[in-house]
DNA sequence: TTCCGTGCAAACAATTTGCAATAGA
DNA sequence: TCTATTGCAAATTGTTTGCACGGAA
């Protein structure tokens, strides 16, 4: 995959799929670009893009997260709870959610790779966790509660 | 943890925890009873409820649901997609979900030991995986379709 | 000139909540 | 009696959809 963070690399995509590049889809872009490396929601791009543009709809920015997800640019996450978030698909990690604070871990992908085989060696089942947080407590979450178990 | 899978030893969890025995309630854990082995949703406890007692409101039955998770004898999972669905807590097991599919397939809880180790040592994080499905994708489909990766 | 893309409103699914009436203990 | 529990309706949250208008190509 062609890693694709730079606004005319990301326009240049959307022509060769034969989109059509308007105004809303370039706020939203932009408020996405500056979310790189971070988990945004759809509700804080939206957010984000009403600043410039207050009349851009959130079923837009839906619309648009779904057509870049298509075309493989990015990817969405759902955490244990809450809305999914979403970070461009080169930047391939999974995630760690902590179900107490709500912080996200990234790890890389190869941490599964043993688990990945065992699934499908003995259960015929083909992993792809890509797309869900795996959820627990964090070791400062963890030491600071002495209540029960999650 | 007891197994608590006749209807009086639940009806004796409960009246433990200082609640009271209803008649919604009865309908609802003998549903819950019935299904004891499959993975029901809220909606099919409910619609197996109504079979018999047609008034019992689904909000009776998401409260119970809560509260028999909250004693510790009910667990909660979440599939890729679609609706939460309940098991017995003793009847501990983790769940693989066919993206495609949608068949659930249950995995003995040992089969994560090696990815909890290693996510602690690695991570300082201490996995919790019983509320969330892993997804992916089951051999028959993956064999039956030419398509690309998930 | 074409359609694609858009804002708007409404629909959606799953779940939760407020409240007054009811019924266990 | 006394308060937990219930049915009902409405609210919530996150996301999707139908539709007619407007603007990119």
């Amino acid at each position: 995959m062609t890693p694709a963070r730079s606004l005319d690399d990301v326009l240049e995509h959307l022509r060769a799929g034969g989109k059509r590049i308007t105004s809303p889809r370039r706020a939203i872009l932009e408020a996405l670009l500056k979310h790189a490396g971070r988990h945004p929601t759809a509700e804080q791009i939206t957010a984000d893009v009403h600043d410039r543009q207050p009349d851009v709809d959130k079923s837009t920015v839906y619309r648009l997260l779904d057509d870049l997800e298509k075309m493989g640019l990015i990817d969405h996450v759902h955490l244990a709870h809450g809305p999914a978030v979403y970070h461009f698909a080169d930047d391939a990690h999974h995630h760690l959610v902590c179900e107490n604070c709500s912080k996200v871990f990234e790890v890389p992908t190869g941490t599964f790779d043993a688990l990945r085989r065992r699934l499908l060696a003995n259960f015929d089942f083909e992993m792809q966790a890509r797309h869900f947080a795996i959820p627990g407590r964090c070791g400062s979450c963890a030491r600071a509660s002495t209540s029960q178990q999650l």
